[in-house]
DNA sequence: TCCAATAGTATCATTTTCCGCACTATATAC
DNA sequence: GTATATAGTGCGGAAAATGATACTATTGGA
């Protein structure tokens, strides 16, 4: 069901909110090649060791995946918990600041998915 | 209201879709510097021509911006309509399947939102 | 006659992002 | 004693994205 350019231009003259927040700060957040894969699976799939994300995402190198990582804990998107042992063990989670996210992922699946009728 | 765990789970699991659609796919369609700034606009305030995009994106060059907007036309999400007059007049409009992603525009500003609390 | 405005294109430079490879530590298993 | 697994780090380079600059066409107006 998609929306038409009416109720496009009346979500900025209505009560809703305009949708104008600023995209470039956002796309530190959340952009970047492999960021939205990897909360995609933290929030979908819950709780992940790297080397499961790493077998997991198709093509990431370690490095790109420790350097995102890093980025999202940073951001307060995900947490990361270290066990003492040997081998290490290194669980990521996705934080409530990232699972506020969920509705976002819906909102594209829906998209996606209607564009491939 | 963020959403906890157990909702982001169920979500999986429910009836609800898993939200598992590619990134890569999505990243290629509306991910780029500019994409995202430029829908933001179409969408939201309709109809614009080149230079009004121009002077409403900050930091945006000429090239990028006709970059940008050719690839949103070739992925169909933005139309180009032409002008024969002098000096040159076109306009570009968001297209439905742009407009569809409304609510995931929606979805983001809430979560923006959100996060300045 | 020359400048202004619009919507570009072409070319090259730069910046950012990303990848490959080698390297580390540790304890357990063989 | 050697190999194995995990979760990394560090370095250098390639590739992709982005930017700067100069150029085009047209015509109305000073």
């Amino acid at each position: 069901m998609a929306l038409d350019r009416k109720d496009a231009e009346n979500a900025v003259r209505g009560d809703e909110p305009s949708a104008l927040c600023p995209m470039p700060d956002i796309a530190q957040l959340i952009g970047g090649k492999w960021k939205l894969i990897v909360l995609q699976i933290l929030i979908f799939q819950g709780t992940k060791r790297f080397n499961e994300l790493r077998r997991l995402i198709d093509g990431v190198t370690q490095t790109m995946l420790t350097n995102q990582l890093r980025a999202l804990e940073r951001d307060g998107l995900v947490s990361r918990k270290i066990y003492a042992e040997v081998p290490p063990r290194v669980e990521y989670t996705a934080t409530p600041r990232a699972i506020a996210l969920t509705k976002m992922f819906h909102a594209m699946h829906e998209w996606w998915e209607s564009e491939q009728s």
